[in-house]
DNA sequence: GGTGTATGCTTACGATGTACGTGAACATAG
DNA sequence: CTATGTTCACGTACATCGTAAGCATACACC
């Protein structure tokens, strides 16, 4: 029974950036992006929080692999139809990995480098070649990367942040605080009017609607797709 | 010369609200999101980090009031001409806003709560009416509203945080890291084609280009405006 | 004058990121 | 086999963060 005489082989199996990665993204998609801490990604991986740091450099470090993971969640939809079909899956499979880690868009938000892992980038691969099966060219496809992206990526911001009411809406919170109030004193007809469709609306069907103006309107301009 | 027998009148101005957030939102425009301390806001106008309290409750109302503030900077376009130039104008002044403070948009994603402060809620007020101007209808003016709302503040997140290179590839700084080793392992051949356009490309141009996109959508959709 | 209400200051506490030093497990050379 | 160098986890320590609590000061109104 002595601890010493029996080897226990490999009583904790060792750590991993990829470990210590997984750890901290289950962490913020389940308590937010304030709640990952060194201390709490360690407890997690069962170490100290000094440990961690054999395996990223920084808490920085630690982010930003955290943003590379979840590009590596990108699901390349096959390429085997039209241009506007595979640009419509990849715009919805990008919207689907933003939605399935809410937080991350936070992430993407306040850091102001670019991603340089090669997972990460795999994603634009995937999008300028789509954009390039249209018959754009090299400088327009930029372009045009910029505007379905911005769109892609507002939209899951607003859908999910909530920013002007309408998610937190449920019946259990008819009035947030002062919304009522300044919505009472008559100003904002506009909002007050909204405000009942902001709560019903469907977000799946919002998402298509403007992602089809943008490819009817690149279509109008770049011709039909073969 | 003693310091209590002539009353300096009045040494300090009495702190405000306004003075706190403003300071709040300078500090935030120049070092970053995470130099917004109390301490460093508090210095700012002079006065110990405690006293701040006085005047917000929270770091976390400190930070909505500079959402609601930077929101106050909106300057409405007139409504004379057609929706669609006043669409156009609201969104460029939109981008205008949310740029001239870039770390604002990580604030917005980070908080989850809907703004309800009346100065935040009248830029979607007025564009909720320019909206309605075009004979869209309630329902729809909400998916408008989104759509649009989402491509304008998605648009300026991937411009101003330059997510995907672009912004940083200045002469300077010619391969940030990996990436140019990424790229020279000859994967991702349109990501490399596509990298001196991102550097050259006009983001306002870029703008509205996909601007363009989706208001002709709409017309198309909804028809011609009056 | 006295008195109450704002408003600012000081001290203090727990949590955070991380620099630094120690020690155990393992690989390889002699 | 021992000796030695590398890797990796641990523990301690410190500066800085948000903020709770108590005290001090100044002004409004009687």
């Amino acid at each position: 029974m002595s601890p010493k005489a029996e080897a226990p082989a490999r009583p904790r199996e060792r750590l991993t950036r990829n470990r210590v990665i997984d750890a901290a993204l289950l962490i913020m998609d389940a308590d937010g992006i304030e709640a990952v801490t060194m201390r709490r990604v360690a407890r997690e991986v069962g170490v100290e929080a000094m440990s961690l740091y054999n395996h990223v450099t920084d808490k920085e470090d630690l982010l930003d692999g955290i943003c590379a993971r979840v590009m590596a969640d990108f699901r390349f939809p096959d390429e085997e139809g039209d241009w506007v079909a595979t640009t419509r899956h990849g715009a919805s499979e990008w919207r689907r990995v933003l939605k399935s880690h809410p937080n991350v868009l936070a992430l993407f938000a306040e850091r102001n480098k670019p991603m340089t892992d090669l997972d990460a980038l795999m994603p634009m691969e995937f999008a300028l070649r789509t954009i390039g099966r249209a018959g754009i060219g090299e400088r327009e496809a930029v372009q045009v990367f910029n505007v379905m992206g911005g769109y892609i990526m507002g939209f899951v911001m607003m859908e999910s942040g909530r920013m002007f009411g309408g998610g937190t809406m449920e019946k259990d919170t008819p009035s947030p605080d002062q919304m009522a109030h300044v919505l009472a004193a008559g100003q904002l007809p506009c909002v007050a009017a909204a405000l009942p469709h902001l709560a019903s609306c469907d977000p799946d069907e919002q998402f298509a609607f403007g992602l089809d103006l943008l490819l009817a309107g690149l279509q109008a301009r770049y011709g039909l797709p073969a």
